[in-house]
Parts: C-alpha cells; sequence; structure tokens
RNA sequence: GCCCGGGUGGUGUAGUGGCCCAUCAUACGACCCUGUCACGGUCGUGACGCGGGUUCAAAUCCCGCCUCGGGCGCCA
C-alpha cells in the first residue's frame, strides 16, 4: 500500500488514503464521523447524508469497530475536529471486517481482566496505554545495548537448548532432543563466562531464560528476559558500575524519548530518573537495617535470605535503587567468588529497586581447583560440567558479571503491577497459549 | 511446592438462603437526532464455570472438578 498516508501525516489541502482500524462511529442524524487509527494517531471523516452519496455514507456508518478500512479523500482544515482536521471521503472500502462483539473493548470505556487481555493480546494492544509499555520496553533495550558497546562490549548469543542447568537440575524445563534428555536454559551463566574467558573479554547477551519454578506471583516469568554481562579483568565492583549505568541509561532513555508514552500511560508528570548514585549496603547492614524497620516478627540473623517483606521494608527505608554485597558465601551460587580474605563472604551482590531484586552478580570464581570444589559443596558432579570447568584449565582470567531481569527493569521503571504487562505473551504457571 | 481469595450477559460489575424468570455500565440490534469528540435520547437482545449434595426454597450453604488471581518459599 505505496500510496497510503499516516494519519498524522494528512495536511490540509492533501488528497489522501488513510488505512486503519475503525475507532468509532458517532452518528449525529445528518451528520456522522467516523474515526479512523492507526499506528500514528487518529483522523476524522465527515460523512454528510444529504450531501454525500448514498452508497458511500452506507459503507461508513455500516461498518462495525474495529474493521479495517482504508477511507480516500481530501483533508480539510477543521477546528471542531478533535485534531484540527477532517477527510471528506470519496471512496472507502472495507478491507478486513471485524466481528461486532468484541472480546474486549479497545477504547477503554470498559477495563478487561489481565487474562481477558493477554487471551486477547492484538486487540488490547490496540490501546494506547498497553502500545506505550512495549515502545517504552523497546526502548529500554535499545538504551541497554547501546550503553553496553558503550562500554566495549560484544553481543553475544547463547544456546537455549542445553545438556546440564546452571546450579542443578530441580528448576529446568526438560525436553527431549534427538532422544536424549535436555532442557531449556535457565541462564546464559556459564557460556557468558566461557566467551569472557576468550579473548574477547567483554560480552552481553540480551535473550530469553526458562525457568520451571511453580510459583505464582506478580513478578515471577516461566519465561523472562535476561540482560547479561560479563567482564574479563573485572571485580564485583566494576560489575557493579556496569549494572548500575544499563539502568541509569534506561531511565535516561525512556525520559528523553518515550514523552508521547509516558503520556499515555499517565506517568509524564512525575517520571523520575535516578539522580544520586546507587548506595550499596553490606549483607550485615542490610539486615540490621531491615531489623531497625520492625516490620519483621522475627529478626534475621547472619547467614538468613531475605524475605520478600523484609526486601520492601528496606525499599521503603532506602527509597532508592540501592546494591546489597557481601553476601554469606553459603546463600550464593558456586561460581561466585568468596573474598581472598574471609571465605565466608561472597563477592556476590543484588542490585535492589525499592520494590523487588533486580539484578544478581558477582566476581567469579576462575580458579580450577576452588571451581570444582564448589561444584562438590554444592552436590554437583564436575564432570558433568566439564565442557565448563575445562576451559578453566587454559588461561581463565579473573571476571565479574551481571544478570538483570528484562521484565523487572521494565516493569520498575513504568510502575506496572503485574509484570505479565511487561510481556506480550507472557508464561507463566498456567499460561501456554497464545 | 504450601497457603488464601475469586468465577454472574461479549466486556467490567451489583448481589451473603425466599424481595432475583438477577443490578448497573459498556458493547450489540432497532429507531430518533447536522459538529460529535466517553456524542445524546427511546426501546430491545443477552449471564449465575461444570458435576453432585443440603433445603419447602440455592447465584447465595456444603463437597469434588475445572479455571483465574494473590501471599509465602525461591528467584531475575
Amino acid at each position: 500500500m505505496q500510496d497510503r498516508t499516516y494519519t498524522a501525516d494528512a495536511e490540509p489541502g492533501d488528497h489522501v488514503t488513510v488505512a486503519g482500524w475503525v475507532h468509532e462511529v458517532r452518528d449525529l442524524g445528518g451528520i456522522a464521523f467516523l474515526i479512523l487509527r492507526d499506528s500514528a494517531g487518529r483522523i476524522q471523516v465527515k460523512f454528510e447524508k444529504d450531501e454525500m452519496d448514498e452508497e458511500l455514507v452506507e459503507t461508513g456508518l455500516g461498518v462495525s469497530r474495529e474493521s479495517v478500512v482504508s477511507v480516500t479523500g481530501a483533508v480539510e482544515e477543521e477546528p471542531r475536529a478533535p485534531t484540527g482536521v477532517e477527510v471528506t471521503p470519496e471512496g472507502m472500502e472495507v478491507v478486513a471486517p471485524a466481528d461486532p462483539e468484541l472480546p474486549l473493548d479497545p477504547s477503554g470505556k470498559v477495563d478487561a481482566d489481565l487474562s481477558t487481555r493477554l487471551d486477547n493480546r492484538t486487540l488490547d494492544l490496540r490501546k494506547d496505554e498497553v502500545q506505550a509499555v512495549f515502545e517504552v520496553r523497546a526502548e529500554i533495550l535499545r538504551a541497554a545495548r547501546e550503553t553496553f558497546r558503550d562500554l566495549n562490549c560484544t553481543e553475544i548469543n547463547t544456546p537455549k537448548i542445553v545438556a546440564t542447568g546452571t546450579e542443578g537440575g530441580t528448576e529446568l524445563f526438560p525436553i527431549t532432543y534427538f532422544g536424549e534428555e535436555a532442557f531449556m536454559n535457565q541462564s546464559p551463566q556459564l557460556f557468558k563466562q566461557l566467551i569472557a574467558g576468550s579473548n574477547v573479554e567483554r560480552v552481553f547477551e540480551i535473550g530469553p531464560i526458562f525457568r520451571a519454578e511453580e510459583h505464582n506471583t506478580p513478578r515471577h516469568l516461566n519465561e523472562a528476559t535476561s540482560i547479561d554481562f560479563e567482564g574479563a579483568f573485572c571485580d564485583e565492583s566494576d560489575a557493579m558500575d556496569v549494572a548500575e549505568a544499563v539502568v541509569r541509561s534506561a531511565y535516561e532513555a525512556v525520559a528523553e524519548n518515550c514523552t508521547e508514552e509516558l503520556e499515555a500511560l499517565d506517568l509524564a508528570d512525575d517520571f523520575e530518573v535516578p539522580e544520586e548514585e546507587f548506595p550499596r549496603l553490606t549483607y550485615e547492614e542490610t539486615i540490621e537495617r531491615i531489623n531497625a524497620t520492625g516490620e519483621l516478627d522475627d529478626q534475621l540473623v547472619w547467614g538468613d535470605d531475605l524475605p520478600t517483606e523484609g526486601e520492601k521494608a528496606l525499599g521503603e527505608d532506602v527509597g532508592s535503587h540501592y546494591f546489597i554485597t557481601d553476601w554469606p558465601s553459603e546463600i550464593k551460587p558456586f561460581y561466585i567468588q568468596d573474598h581472598d580474605d574471609d571465605e565466608q563472604l561472597s563477592t556476590g551482590f543484588d542490585l535492589m529497586h525499592p520494590t523487588m531484586e533486580l539484578v544478581s552478580g558477582g566476581k567469579r570464581e576462575h580458579r580450577y581447583e576452588q571451581l570444582v570444589d564448589g561444584f562438590e559443596q554444592q552436590g554437583l558432579d564436575p564432570e558433568q560440567f566439564d565442557y565448563y570447568t575445562k576451559m578453566f584449565r587454559y588461561g581463565m582470567p579473573p571476571h565479574a558479571g551481571f544478570g538483570l531481569g528484562g521484565e523487572r527493569l521494565v516493569m520498575t521503571i513504568l510502575g506496572l503491577e503485574n509484570i505479565r504487562e511487561a510481556v506480550l505473551f507472557p508464561r507463566d504457571r498456567q499460561r501456554l497459549s497464545p
């Protein structure tokens, strides 16, 4: 349709063909208005019954909402029209009619449950505020890529069908691979390390991860997008700097390039880019501060993982993004290195949004002997991970990195209440289609 | 995995044993209306997730199933 004009580009004096969806028909009697919507916006088409071809009027007023139509006519300046211009049609074609009864209302007059919306995503995305989420998501991913590239990282893609998991076999989706047992990968962790250990040195990946946990919360998905970084000759502090830069650049990009989307989402007035540097709290300080809030029934002691309630209480207390560093070694995975001067303390860190965990990272164990010991301590068979561990015998530099939850980033930036809203076709405990 | 709460026209809801052959909005159908912009007006169509039970009487209470949402654990 090379002769098609976007609604936003129709100027007074033009003679155009506009094509899109019928948003609404308002029939006032002698005069009627059809609002046509496309990806660029909306335009009003005017039908005057006494002055126009009868068949044309019949087509215009007989069409159902959300049908796809193309309208050819003159664009005129019209202050009474919503956008200041109006099309007087000479011809109209119903390209694809829509059933009159819609499974949800794209004009937004009546709410729909999230599950109804997800079952009918195509119609749901016809709403400005829904489309805005995915425009913002695209911008966030673009900003992340650009930041990584500025930091001299190479984008990589690692396999999603794997022979072994990252941390064991409990939370993986099993599949059959030509008669052999295989799994959907839960993280690019091991692969990105192998590449950071080549002289590519600094890598990032934005790709899917799969987790078979049967959780049912507004912040978990079984298929999610992980934004991963791994850098040779980096320590945990360098990795934290990179994580902070990526998150900050996402906020900045949204503030700069998503003005319309923020308006559609009603966030334009109070959208803020984090200004202060993200504070870095040690695990020990963290549990002390959580205990001090008095929100928890039972006080946390050294070695406890942080309960959701504690994360939220601390988030309110801190009031911004923050890091938690120096976790007890025992609650971090085997590939995280311990501090040289205290083997009870790991170099692992989390980056927290006030409402939830966004990033998990750390300095990796690059010393072969310690790595193999770590496998054994976690009850894993190092032989199964031979493809991974053997590369640590051929010159593996110290390195560090992190994984950032892509949907959680989108969700926290936009204040979405459910992570499923940040994915077009979410996979969760009970949803496998569409 | 453990725990809690829901399922009522196409969509979103009201309803807590008889006032319910079920409320309201929107959508849909018909008619009226020449400047709407959530257009307005009149009339109309349309629903109690499935199966069993309790009761004179069930949308409402009980049991099972299906299904949706949430809390925790765990995590990104």
